[in-house]
DNA sequence: TTCCATTGAATGGGTGATCCATTTAATAAT
DNA sequence: ATTATTAAATGGATCACCCATTCAATGGAA
């Protein structure tokens, strides 16, 4: 017989949950203002200190942001979806996943998000891909390879997007932030780069295009292999502490 | 042109990300204690009220513990999957992800996971889903629903389990205990309950087992519908609201 | 009047000292 | 040997400050 540990509650814990709560109820929504650290606490019986664990943890949730300076205050934030991205970062530094079952996890999504983009893409979402396969191509002439990955970054989270879903898109981006910190160190390092990519790219716009979704999934396949191929060459022998720790400037 | 908001750099979120690079690096592992607030706090230069914020943050985030007394401290623990689902909820209660899109996107994910499930499952899964069936028998018997449907809530699970990758039972998961709230507050509240659920429960097992994923999916999917259509009987008229801030015992 | 510099209040950011509550190990009493 | 007591370590929480930033109000100069 195992006991779940007991999690005495404490005033912080108190705080954030009665927070989430008036959120959940639809009390509190994105754009609001909580009263300010010292009136809060005080409501709350609780000193400001306590208080500002809970507003600060709610920070780092991404459901508020503290503002200095008057007319400042805790802000209601819109959902920050790139929280789940750290959520991943931790489950991987922490080794409750690993690398392997997130680039198989990451290519079973990118099936299914491409049959998605195939059935439900808009023409706004063809034009935001042709515009990056266009900026993709234009790195590549002028050997920009940095640049070029973080193109690469961005053409996932477009392809999520013409999904038409949030929650889809999300979870694409969750799985695929880490996968472009490989890249991006790898290209760094080695300067090795995929090779065709915009050929590759082209020719998966025109599937998608045709709603061929049997077609783009192929070659989509057929790419993330070919990736996962190009970073487990060794030269480089890719760290996973490495490219966790590294914070590039943007890379949030 | 727009500019991203600064961030301006304040002590708990470089502590926070330092804490987390040890983590990255490996120096940190699960089971680690951190020193003393006391010490640490003198350690990285700050008052121990700064530090705290930080720790309580990384507490939230699921990263750390702490335990009080001696031979307390801060541990370093194993990675806590339901992190994912707090993300969740916080993007529904800020309005940032609709229900639809959740369904939608959770009625996806289980039609992957049911032919990964397929693919992947061990014969300990096929008994671990058989005794949840088993016991879901007895609570239909017994007329004990909301026993039912924490059987349910757990189906899934194990379900997502047999996937074998913990990356996608973790995102199956976050997707599906918005949805089993919803099912519980619907079931508490009218006493209605999804008809022949047993029957529909062995049928699927049986296709599982034969590793026939087109059927197992496809009965999935029907199951899927026809719990939907459930929940959007009027009677009762589920509010968002309600579901999302009804913090149910045990449902963290 | 219009514009710009000054100023002051509001608010989050941060510090240090202090006490409380819990937990555990060492110690003493039975 | 067993049990009760005590003391130390550690997180939980409070209080009283002070600093830095922001912005609106004020007031003087053009």
């Amino acid at each position: 017989m195992a006991f779940r540990p007991i999690h005495t509650r404490r005033a912080f814990e108190e705080i954030c949950d009665r927070i989430r709560e008036q959120l959940a109820l639809g009390v509190l929504k994105p754009g609001d203002k909580l009263p300010p650290e010292r009136d809060l606490a005080q409501q709350l019986g609780v000193s400001r200190n306590v208080l500002r664990e809970a507003l600060r943890s709610l920070e780092m949730a991404g459901v508020l942001r503290l503002q200095k300076g008057v007319k400042g205050g805790a802000f209601v934030q819109q959902g920050d979806t790139s929280r789940m991205n750290v959520v991943m970062r931790d489950m991987l530094s922490l080794g409750t996943i690993s690398i392997r079952e997130l680039s198989e996890a990451r290519v079973q999504v990118l099936d299914l998000v491409v049959r998605l983009a195939c059935a439900n893409a808009r023409q706004s979402d063809f034009e935001a891909l042709q515009a990056n396969v266009e900026r993709t191509e234009l790195f590549t002439r002028e050997g920009r390879l940095l640049e070029r990955v973080e193109c690469a970054r961005e053409f996932y989270k477009l392809l999520a997007i013409a999904c038409g879903n949030k929650v889809i898109a999300m979870i694409t981006d969750a799985v695929t932030e880490i996968h472009m910190r490989f890249v991006y160190a790898k290209v760094a390092s080695s300067g090795v780069a995929m090779a065709r990519l915009v050929e590759r790219r082209k020719q998966f716009l025109a599937a998608l295009r045709e709603r061929n979704a049997a077609a783009a999934a192929r070659l989509m396949r057929g790419h993330l292999g070919a990736v996962q191929k190009m970073l487990e060459q060794d030269p480089g022998a890719m760290s996973l502490q490495i490219a966790l720790a590294e914070m590039k400037p943007g890379m949030k």
